[in-house]
DNA sequence: AACAGCGTGCAACTGAGTTGCAATATAAAT
DNA sequence: ATTTATATTGCAACTCAGTTGCACGCTGTT
């Protein structure tokens, strides 16, 4: 991300209430350089205050409703989640590693008018985009070492 | 795809060793129209042969590490796989319901060269490209009719 | 006071995918 | 053909992400 997004200015300005756990999950994930995991949140917000994990998944759900996050699988297991503010951190390619299951952000390439420059002209509209390249990544690559662990 | 691609040919050209259980599996991937679940494999296979769900497992993971096939996450869930032969079923994005996570193939666009198209030179080389659309499809979508089921 | 709406926590559940190990099949060696 | 090694399968038990049901608490309304 460019610059840090305000969390409660985001939540305003898609029509959601704040209260203190969602301003806590929000400012977890504003504040990752990259997307998140559930798990991530989950421990970095318990720093904080005590949330219950259905709680989490809850206002996770929410935020993807109301376009505050996306939401994008892979084949490492679970969800992750980014800020989805289009000044602050807009529609970018992520890379995603084989061995780890790390997601890098390739945020300088940027994917806003992807569906013209690739020519797609699709009969159902999509409302989001995920373009995702799979391999290993640099920490798990290089002679094979042992599996790097994610943080 | 184009034309159905012979499962014995491509195993034998990705140096795969066929056996009842591979030929099956393969052949109910490439007679599909879309990329398929474990689970929709599973019950197809077994109006054939007995199979336990390891086995197809283990199976689709040998075939994607060979390159057989193509895996792809999305939020719905199960990974779907699907032919990776490049001649029959070129590399495409694909379009993913977020009411009943039905994956649709949109075969006419060609990714084999989207890294150039885009401009994106990662340090990571990628091994596999995986674009994908989300959305509501057109038989969710009208009239917010009942969640289409999967077949 | 009574009621409704909303957010939360807890426990129990679901379902995809994995692991360990024994049993079987296939191929190679004697 | 019998033995030996190697690859493949099946079964049960497990892990782990995410979900569901329900009771409880809070805030505002009639
Ligand atoms: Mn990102
Ligand atoms: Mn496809
Ligand atoms: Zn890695
Ligand atoms: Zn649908």
């Amino acid at each position: 991300m460019k610059t840090l997004c305000d969390p409660r200015e985001l939540m305003a300005r898609q029509g959601v209430d704040p209260n203190p756990n969602r301003d806590l999950i929000l400012k977890v994930i504003a504040s990752s350089s990259k997307a998140v995991t559930p798990k991530f949140i989950l421990t970095a917000a318990r720093k904080t205050r005590s949330i219950d994990k259905v709680t989490l998944y809850r206002i996770l759900d929410l935020f993807v409703a109301r376009r505050i996050l996306r939401r994008m699988a892979s084949v490492a297991g679970s969800l992750r989640y980014e800020i989805a503010c289009a000044e602050h951190n807009p529609l970018h390619p992520h890379f995603v590693c084989r061995e780890c299951g790390d997601m890098e952000c390739l945020s300088d390439v940027d994917l806003s008018d992807v569906r013209e420059r690739l020519n797609m002209k699709t009969k159902n509209l999509p409302e989001d985009i995920d373009l995702k390249l799979e391999g290993v990544c640099q920490k798990c690559s290089p002679r094979k070492r042992r599996r790097h662990e994610e943080k």
